[in-house]
DNA sequence: CGCATTCTTTTCTGTTGTCAATAAAAGAAG
DNA sequence: CTTCTTTTATTGACAACAGAAAAGAATGCG
């Protein structure tokens, strides 16, 4: 149950452990790694543990440069001893993500605090895995190199890829866009670049960021979702991601609303995906206006010019992935839904057909729950590759799961 | 974390607390409860704990009576010393299930197993909470003075009803049917009764009881689906039930795949309740048959007779359910979905459209899921009541969750 | 300057669960 | 019939974790 104590060869090698010896510490820092500085005593609090317990956990995740204190010159209430507010030194540990889609490879090199500290993007030839691999470690070299002038050390790979992905095993067991079956990328990957390495689905992996660092800090339950090339969902129920028993969760994607819909490539009619990916958009807007639009990007600015048809596409998208959000809603009731993804850049074009199309599905107590978005950058889903790496290094040995 | 030890007084008292102090023994019990006879070994492999910690926490269950243990004759390894098989004494306690429907009320005293023991029955003229609870009351002293004759002590009354339902607070927030709002029915049920009372949600109250003694025992990940008066949803996600952060979850009844579907109560069109519930397709039969049936049983006699308007009725509601499991099985890949209810009874009519459109909907792995079904006698709802009253007293302190 | 107040640490103690050794209960082998 | 092997169960020593209580620290207030 406990690792074992660490033999000094073991202890003075670069790749030291994690001194969460406890699940308490590992919640303990989690709680401090989300909810900023923090005095013990309100640790103390969050965590249900009493103020003695909070001490000994924070001593030598200070020691180890982990933790740092400082007084709270900000809200000192007028009585008392003045409290010192721990917080997490960003620039103790530096983590790799790396999303893997079809055509590139997008690194980020990230603090413990999963800032980003550099981003680098490479096209994709080959998609085989031995290509894929040979890419991906030259660009893990790189960052490893730009790392080292940063003067932390880094700790762990997280890797991101789309599909059914079984992060426990590293193994990548389907993935569509890279025709790739049961390839067990983690143990690849970990040989190259002698580092631990996190596989993980790419969504879930954004919601892991988005649950430790994002919107969702501090939600038992709450739903992200994605929307762009594809409609994902990642899902956080009772504060933990949700995977499925067989790996899939949160296809959001594949729900029809509407049995003479447009067909989707998955034999249905009517997927969410077949209306409001952007392939679906930029199809439907050349069939609506006749213009015949390369992209998405001119498809969203013919919207924006005001072009009706074009609207008519983008409310009819909004439309659906309001409804595929009522969905969720009424099934899991959760606090929040936060809207991403690249095709966020049309937010201002769904909007209103979202929220509509949500708050006519949503029942009783379950429109309570608040719709945000939340804006994508394209390093995004290599950030929260980034956040499966930290996780998997706090809690190396010890499961816990609440966020 | 721990109770406080008890005080003579109260140790001698009938209602002494369940021996599981720490949280390792309310999960070897529970192991224990849902699977059967097993060995001490054969429970530590589950608990992951190691053997000697399973002894130390069957001995004071066994000395309480709670436990039996006796030789393993069947399955005799060749080599080693026998096992002892160790399992839940049924008839060391007795629980009271209570389901408080609209126009009646059914309790059932069912054992520590969850085996019924009693049922009864009592129709419900006044839907006030103050002649609701006078008639539980009655019912409730009917079924001690049962448990009586059967020499066992009654540990706990649980209570089922239809809506929001907080059952921490043991607090009604809104149940429709009965027209309540806030109605604090714990405390008032522990008043009158003077037994702990634990106060869930209809539909979660039965998911609890096949997460724990039914279809769904040992499953992580399982939904179950009722089908009847309406249709609801109980889903367990990563061994927990899921409840929603405003109380509210599963609401299957109100997805709609249709927006040409008929009207629903709550606004929208094509919702699975207004296909598919009892009132649906009662009213539905009328329509397509033009013969004015009075209730489902009509209805349902009429489609095993072969009429093929009321067939297609039924088939249609089968399509739109099986679309609904789709949504579940897509969004959250559970490993099973069980279908139960009072509709059930249709099931030869319903069951080639659930799959047919269950199979059609399910996107890649989710689909290897299983689509079950499992009767449902009319004391099932208040049997899930009285397993939620046994789950509350097994850990009436220590929580932990897992199933 | 003492006092109240709040945060933090220390010391002590009890609980819990693991480890390793041992006992128990058989069949197998000689 | 004895001894060995194999598996299950128990025991007692031990380590570790977390709580309780009390002391310590750092401030404002009268």
């Amino acid at each position: 149950m406990r690792p074992p104590p660490l033999t000094p060869s073991e202890a003075s090698r670069p790749a030291e452990a994690f001194p969460a010896h406890t699940p308490a510490a590992a919640q303990i820092f989690t709680i401090v790694l989300s909810h900023g500085p923090l005095t013990r005593a309100e640790i103390a609090r969050r965590a249900a543990l009493s103020p003695a317990a909070v001490t000994k956990a924070v001593r030598p995740l200070i020691e180890l440069g982990y933790l740092l204190e400082d007084a709270d010159d900000e809200h000192r209430r007028a009585l008392g001893r003045p409290a010192n507010l721990v917080r997490v030194d960003g620039g103790r540990a530096l983590f790799l993500g790396v999303k893997v889609t079809g055509d590139e490879i997008i690194a980020v090199l990230a603090d413990l605090c999963c800032r980003i500290r550099v981003a680098r993007r490479v096209p994709l030839g080959d998609r085989r895995a031995e290509g894929v691999l040979a890419t991906l470690s030259g660009l893990v070299l790189e960052l490893l190199a730009e790392a080292e002038e940063l003067g932390a050390p880094v700790k762990g790979v997280g890797i991101a890829v789309s599909g059914d992905v079984d992060r426990a095993e590293g193994l990548v067991r389907y993935s569509p866009f890279l025709e790739w079956r049961d390839v067990p990328l983690a143990n690849l990957a970990a040989m190259t670049v002698g580092l631990p390495v996190t596989v993980d689905n790419d969504v879930r992996a954004l919601t892991v960021a988005e649950q430790w660092f994002g919107a969702g800090v501090g939600l038992a339950d709450f739903a992200l979702v994605t929307v762009g090339a594809g409609i994902g969902c990642g899902l956080v129920v009772g504060g933990r991601v949700v995977s499925g028993a067989h790996g899939v969760a949160g296809e959001i994607g594949h729900l029809s609303f509407d049995p003479a819909g447009p067909r989707c490539h998955c034999g249905n009619r009517g997927c969410v995906e077949a209306v409001a990916s952007e392939s679906a958009i930029v199809r439907d807007v050349r069939a609506e206006t006749g213009i015949d639009v390369a992209d998405a990007a001119q498809a969203l600015e013919l919207a924006h010019r005001g072009d009706p048809g074009a609207r008519a596409v983008y409310a009819r998208a909004g439309a659906v992935i309001g409804r595929a959000i009522g969905a969720v809603v009424n099934l899991l009731g959760p606090e929040r839904v936060i809207i991403s993804g690249e095709g966020l850049a049309a937010y201002d074009l769904f909007a209103a057909e979202i929220k509509g199309a949500f708050a006519a599905s949503a029942f009783g107590a379950a429109a309570r729950c608040d719709v945000t978005t939340c804006p994508l950058p394209f390093e995004e889903w290599a950030r929260g590759a980034a956040a499966t790496a930290i996780q998997s290094f706090i809690r190396a040995d010890s499961r816990d799961g609440r966020g």
